[in-house]
DNA sequence: CGTCCCGTTGAGGGTGCTCAAATTACGTGG
DNA sequence: CCACGTAATTTGAGCACCCTCAACGGGACG
């Protein structure tokens, strides 16, 4: 039995192709890395050189104009899958923004290993696939959505990713509560606004009853309702 | 011999990873479809029915806010695959800019086709990897750039894709001509800004001498070092 | 208790949007 | 081939939204 017959996203991630033999040929090839909040995995524009599973935290794909203005475009939670398989320069940073745990491969072997295990390309293939369509359904909020618009529809997701189950809140129209994993310099650079428009449009919310702010991470939803109207 | 072995994507298309029997049984399960500008082949929000490959013209893949306003989220030339495999609902729609030609497969069939040849599938992950990084770079546009960078930024990539090679125009600095896809509308919902911006930028451009405007869909770069200093 | 960092709040200005009109291409029919 | 009608594009004026710059507040940590 491989250690990653004890893996919390065994059944999740892209192992879940591989049966116990499998699996072991590849936790051979790979190891666990720890990351702090703050650290990075891999820096854009490097070449591909290793690939990643997320076992534990929450972790930024960002890019930066030359002039430092920077873009979030991906954010990875735990059992989805890191870096640019088949070579090439990966056009983004992975940076955490939690304290996290990752299951590292060198990008070389895991192609190796991939090429000999068509399931495991096929379930990568499914999760890219998905990526794509979240990542073109973002490309509408950045380019046509107001401020007020973007925010509201983050908190949405939000609170779809990161509300735990079970809280009694399944009910439409219930409170929902979580803890952001992101700075407000985040989140402006996930919606492609400025931390201080953020700011205003948390305070506004607030002001209006529809969401509370128990602290600067913590968010409490209060109005569903009135959250999905104005994310439109 | 199929008439797949005429097709002039034959080689850079998906189907490159297939030998000629293989071709002969994917072909009897497709057929070849052709579609007038402005036509569409797949609606937003609709189940994932069928796949294609693009053979001839340029088509956009957008999608709507509830009220109207319109994004489009990418952009396929021919050779390019269109589509969601594995089932679910399509995010987007897909719609003919110019008159264009594509190859049709039912969406389950040719899930079933691909199950059966790994090859294929490994050859739709890696356009699918490269589709979301192209996808990414684009966020940054929408989420970061100015006007004048964003449509700096789309003249250059138009220009790269569409300036017929052989112009002797290979030299750095030189002049490239080339014909647009889209309407100014189009290049407003591509870039997230609006047709009057648009065209702002357009005879700004022109009144700076960097570039030619013909005609209405011609373009020419006269200063092509100019163009990439404002892109940034 | 002081410092530092992050977030909030305020004032003001600029970019890009809205609304409206003029102008130019372009297809159609005479 | 020209005249016309329609649609696309350009241009203009004014304004709203969001950004910029700046100061303030508050929690975490030493």
């Amino acid at each position: 039995m491989s250690t990653c017959d004890l893996c919390v996203v065994r059944n999740r991630a892209i192992c879940s192709a591989l049966d116990s033999d499998e699996i072991k040929a590849l936790s051979a090839m790979g190891r666990k890395r720890d990351l702090s909040a703050g650290e990075s995995l891999i820096w854009e524009g490097e070449d591909s050189v290793l690939v990643a599973n997320v076992v534990d935290g929450v972790l930024k794909l960002s890019t930066n104009t030359e002039d430092g203005r920077e873009q979030i475009v991906g954010v990875v939670y735990p059992s989805d899958f890191i870096g640019r398989p088949f070579g090439g320069t990966t056009g983004h940073g992975v940076t955490a923004l939690t304290d996290s745990r990752v299951c590292v491969f060198s990008r070389r072997d895991f192609d190796n290993f991939a090429a000999e295990h068509p399931g495991l390309e096929r379930k990568l293939l499914q999760r890219t696939l998905a990526e794509l369509d979240r990542t073109r359904r973002w490309m509408l909020l950045l380019g046509r959505l107001s401020a007020s618009e973007k925010v509201a529809s983050f908190l949405l997701e939000m609170s779809e990713r990161l509300v735990e189950p079970g809280c009694a809140t399944d009910e439409p129209g219930a409170k929902r509560a979580f803890v952001l994993p992101f700075s407000r310099q985040q989140i402006a650079d996930v919606l492609g606004l400025t931390i201080e428009t953020v700011s205003r449009q948390f305070t506004r919310l607030r002001n209006a009853g529809v969401i509370d702010l128990p602290s600067r991470r913590e968010v409490v939803i209060r109005d569903p309702d009135a959250l999905s109207a104005e994310a439109g």
